[in-house]
DNA sequence: GGATTAGTTCGCAATTTGGCTAAGTATTTT
DNA sequence: AAAATACTTAGCCAAATTGCGAACTAATCC
C-alpha cells in the first residue's frame, strides 16, 4: 500500500480504542498533565502511558516535559487526513450515484419517444 | 465506555487496515463479488473473507448471497458516526480557540482603558 | 537529606489480528 | 454424472494489542 496510508492506518488505528478517543476529547478542551489524563480512566500510569504513546506516534497529539511533569496537547490538524479520506470516499460514492441518475433519465428520454 | 462508543471503535478499527480500505473505495463505485475484490488484494479468499466480515460486523458492507455468488456492497451511511465524532473534536477545539480569543480580547479592551 | 510526586521502563499474560493451507459445501457447466 | 467454480470452515502460526505489577529515575517538598 502507498505510504501515505500508512500514516491513515495509525490514525485510524490510534481511535479505535474509547479509551484514547476519551483521551483526545478532553485534550480538545486543552492540554494536561499525565496524571490528570490517567484519573478518569480508570487505569494504571504505564497503561495510559502507552496509550498516550500510540496517540503521539500517530502524530495526534504532542507532548513535552517540564520538570517532572510531562504536558500533552493535541494536534488538532492531525484529524484532516481522516476527514479527507472519508469525503473522498463519499464523493466516489455520489459520482456513482450520478452516473446512474443519468442513466436512468436516458432511459426515460428514450422512452418517451 | 458508553455503547454507542462500540461501534465508533469497530468502525475505526474496521478503517485502519489498508487492505480494507482499499476494498472499501472499490465498493463505492459500486457492488461486487468476493473474489472480484479478493484480486487486486493479492490475498488468499479466506484472509479477503475475514476482512470482508470485520467491515461487515462494522455494518460498512452488506452482502447477500445468490447461486454461488456473494455480492458485496457499500453501506454509505455507515460513515457518518465516524464523520460527526470528528466533527465534534474539531468543534471542541474550536470552541477552546473562542473562549481563548475571547479572552484576550478582554485582555486588551482593558489595557486600553 | 529523606520522602513524595510524576513519570518511565521492563517484562509478563491473555487476547486479537492477519496471514496461511487444507478440506469442506453448494452451485453451475459440460 | 463429473468437473469446475465460488465460496466457507477449521485450525495453525507469528506478531501486535491491552492490561498489569515491580522496579527505576528525576524532580520537588519538608
Amino acid at each position: 500500500m502507498a505510504k501515505h496510508d500508512v500514516d491513515l492506518s495509525l490514525l485510524f488505528h490510534a481511535l479505535a480504542d474509547p479509551t484514547r478517543r476519551s483521551i483526545l476529547t478532553r485534550l480538545a478542551r486543552g492540554p494536561a498533565p499525565v496524571s490528570e489524563l490517567a484519573e478518569p480512566t480508570g487505569l494504571r500510569l504505564p497503561t495510559v502511558m502507552r496509550h498516550l504513546s500510540v496517540l503521539e506516534d500517530a502524530g495526534m497529539i504532542a507532548t513535552e516535559k517540564d520538570g517532572r511533569v510531562r504536558t500533552c496537547a493535541m494536534v488538532p490538524e492531525a484529524l484532516t487526513p481522516m476527514r479527507t479520506w472519508l469525503d473522498e470516499q463519499r464523493a466516489i460514492w455520489e459520482s456513482r450515484l450520478d452516473r446512474l441518475d443519468a442513466y436512468v433519465k436516458t432511459v426515460m428520454e428514450n422512452r418517451e419517444k
